[in-house]
DNA sequence: TATTGCTGCGCAATCCGTTGAATAAGTAGT
DNA sequence: ACTACTTATTCAACGGATTGCGCAGCAATA
């Protein structure tokens, strides 16, 4: 389990709501990381229930109440404690790779669309990460460093993906070359 | 959901036993997606409530009995539609992330150390990938081509991330170096 | 005026995944 | 002789994650 941790960093220098948190795991983080409302509520009422959080409640006008979480100390407590523990390798769940391996079922051409369309989505966060990273360069802001290195993953990330799908293209054509020409 | 999809890539050339399926998901394949053994029993139990597989049982002396499971009609069909529709693209779940992320907690030191494990991890994979990524080329065959380029994927990925943690390394040292000058 | 979209929270059902364990018989090593 | 590992399957329990739904009111647009 990881989430409630990744909720600890984001709440450790603001204070935010739940519908904060889904926002941002929606943008920045959540381009890499994701996570819905349904489980980010979950996991706020967990979190407070153990004490490593304590809302209070924001009545607004023409907008629905809203309740600001914040960390607490046992919440830091934790954090720091579970930063101290290693983590386990990642593993890759990618529904396109399994495409790739049952890839002799279906035809390159279906195959190269969906890679296509796939290249779109990948070089689009590949601009966002970047535009947010130059931001954060320019700023310079020590304490953003850590920003920083994790927007720098996920671009090394979406680039070597590309790379990687364009090795699948050059593949594919070649395959698609040989059987036209028999 | 997509493991049920991994297994039918695999049962697409060649019948397998439940134990089978396990041991490729822990070898090859495995070292970039993973899956344990109940999971599979349970998916091919399900798979064969829907039709999608079928098996026969084959006893043996001196070992369990097995069951040989092999792809239907159907399952074919619903594998070919489920290569036609678009995939999801896959969320990073990477609790190495979120630590780096909230970096600020903890001290340097304990990062580089844990850094270099998850790099001798990494590094690890990197070289299993790269000497079956090179036995599947030296032997040539067209059908392997897409086994290959899971391969690639893999060999890209893990180059990406020790990449990222060179840069992780030296702007963490960079910052070391500030703090203690001062 | 009606529909859509955003802010904001929540419940319930179901599914997926992990962990742990049991059973069973052979084989290989100390 | 004892221990440990390999082949082979399955059950049970828990928790995380997804999907679907509902409530509520405001703002903007068609």
């Amino acid at each position: 389990m990881s989430l409630r941790h990744a909720i600890l960093v984001l709440l450790q220098d603001q204070e935010a709501s739940g519908y904060d948190l889904a926002r941002e795991f929606a943008n920045s983080i959540g381009l890499v990381w994701n996570a819905t409302h349904q489980q980010i509520y979950l996991e706020l009422g967990k979190l407070n229930d153990q004490h490593m959080v304590k809302f209070r409640h924001i009545p607004q006008d023409g907008k629905p109440d809203k309740k600001l979480y914040r960390i607490t100390e046992e919440g830091r407590d934790e954090l720091i404690r579970w930063l101290r523990k290693p983590a386990a390798p990642p593993r890759i769940r990618d529904a396109f790779m399994v495409k790739i391996a049952g890839g002799a079922l279906s035809d390159s051409s279906s195959i190269l669309r969906e890679l296509d369309d796939q290249a779109d989505l990948r070089r689009e966060r590949l601009h966002t990460f970047e535009a947010l990273a130059k931001k954060l360069d320019e700023q310079g802001r020590e304490k953003d460093l850590f920003t920083y290195l994790t927007l720098r993953r996920g671009i090394l990330d979406q680039q070597a993906w590309l790379h990687w799908a364009d090795e699948v293209k050059t593949a594919l054509n070649k395959r698609e070359i040989l059987s036209t020409s028999v």
